[in-house]
DNA sequence: TTTTCGTTTTTTATAGACAAAAATCGATGC
DNA sequence: GCATCGATTTTTGTCTATAAAAAACGAAAA
């Protein structure tokens, strides 16, 4: 009923250690994979048993020792390794953004778990957690439904987004110089100036380096609802960019522009000129988020019945 | 499977609806009643038919009447319609609020199933929904750990808290005169008054109040994570109030004059005035709470083994 | 002692079942 | 046509079952 998913990876992740070693060299003890691994010693044991099994690796009296190099046919495929929650997520990712989504959709459990291929509970369980990020709403007694990433939701996470990064740019900019974000930081802007002189060619990388970017500065808050705030806006931020293409190259290298002078004042601990750096930022983030959720489809004036 | 708190409860408003005709009387609709209670119409039937069947109404050919008043052992137990999901809410509740629950702790699933007699699915549920408060934390593939209510916790929530609410204070000042706002704030300030005059007797009637005041303001920042926000403040004000009573009188008295002068500065709209009254009555409040927190044991160093 | 590892017990993740409640369909009468 | 209501279909709320994974126990080795 369980699936096999965390043995799968724990798997996998043994047979990467072990590349590293080479024939007749011992294994690390069962409780060493377990702490290195993130495993319980019951799932580190199976893979082990797997792998005696398979000839990888001989069983001593006393100890374990690496009989031969693990092959490419070992690990298990990647999609094997997902549990079934990691699979409705992606699944549900994939649903969510298929274009014909429109705000006011109501969201079928059985439906669902149907073209998803798990069961109820899975979709159930899923559909609560992700409830959080307020993209979709319970009504009592009866099904979900998508609310989606309309004009108002924009309007109102960023005013959320604004009030929570000014906060934490300040916070930042106060660290004390030892700081292991001022290192991080150091790096990010490094990336950012290898990608602004690349940027005709990798576009597409920086929504990952603007995830990092602003999440090293939402955790200079300290505060663990700023945070977890900002998991909102990674999601919307990545939900956006798969269906607005437009312009991307051009807004991109705006924005790397706009990072940089940020990070420039961040670095000079100018608490005025962090300010304004900010503020600049944020406003131009807004005006190009909104913009192309203008272009969106109007949600129709939601007629349906509804008790 | 399913209990049958719905229709419990859907029956019981059903007899406070015929408390007010007289025998004789002809019943609305089917379709009537089921937009009045919010019930669907196979409940509404459902329940319809047991009053035939207890001859508090007949069915007449082409309509019902009533037949005799509902009496007082008609209706079912509240016990009775509370639903499962409820009912855990409940019981969690007072779970949290026992005084030896320390952070740190960890919450067994099987366990909470079994104490609350209900199925391990309604607590799986039920903490995946409760989680949003950051009360509580998942541990992957493992339990889930009792945050509770720290120092740390205070502090943070209290940050966010200040900005959500002058942010939203200033939206209220700003609202056009002929909002609702402005008349249910004027009703709060009367219940304020009577509550200022009977203060001796009546100050545990204060959380209640506090409560509305405050989300009166939240509400009109217009933003839902600012408006859920509050459901966090209001989570933690019951669950504090519950275990610090200490003073309680006389923290109640000030409260009322700050919420006074609050409600005077909004009602004159002057935004100077409202954000002076704010940030007064907040910064007392975050004093008040953090002052009990102090009081509460420190977690110990947690040395709990963990994978 | 402390670490290692075989064994046993407990707990979680997921599927599946099924009654309650909601939604839909169709007929009938106004 | 539109509101009412009987009958049927669909979906949700909750429980139970069970394999997988984690945790605990205990003995033997280092």
């Amino acid at each position: 009923m369980k699936g096999e998913a965390v043995y799968k990876k724990t798997f996998n992740a043994m047979l990467a250690l072990l590349a590293d070693l080479s024939p007749g060299d011992a294994i690390e003890s069962e409780n060493g994979l377990q702490l290195r691994l993130g495993a319980s010693r019951t799932t580190i044991r199976k893979g082990l048993a797997e792998l005696v099994a398979r000839g990888v690796i001989v069983q001593d009296a006393t100890l374990r020792r690496l009989a031969r190099p693990p092959a490419a046919h070992d690990p298990f495929d990647r999609a094997e390794t997902m549990s079934t929650s990691a699979q409705v997520e992606k699944k549900f990712m994939e649903w969510m953004l298929r274009a014909d989504r429109k705000p006011g959709d109501v969201i079928n459990e059985l439906d669902l778990a149907r073209q998803f291929g798990v069961s109820t509970s899975g979709i159930r369980e899923y559909l609560n957690r992700f409830s959080r990020f307020r993209l979709i709403e319970k009504r009592a007694n009866s099904g979900w439904c998508f609310i989606g990433f309309t004009r108002e939701f924009a309007l109102e996470l960023f005013d959320v987004r604004e009030l929570f990064e000014i906060r934490s740019a300040m916070a930042f900019a106060a660290l004390p110089p030892e700081a292991a974000a001022w290192t991080t930081m150091k790096a990010l802007q490094k990336e950012h100036l290898a990608l602004q002189d690349d940027i005709a060619r990798r576009y597409h990388d920086f929504s990952d380096l603007d995830e990092r970017f602003h999440r090293l500065i939402n955790d200079a808050s300290q505060n663990r609802f700023m945070v977890d705030f900002h998991d909102v806006i990674s999601l919307i931020f990545h939900y956006h960019y798969q269906w607005n293409k437009a312009d991307e190259k051009e807004r991109n290298r705006a924005a790397i522009a706009e990072h940089l002078e940020y990070i420039a004042a961040l670095l000079s601990r100018d608490l005025v000129r962090v300010d304004a750096a900010c503020r600049k930022h944020l406003t131009s983030a807004r005006k190009t988020l909104l913009a192309s959720v203008g272009l969106e489809p109007r949600p129709e004036p939601t007629g349906r019945k509804r008790r």
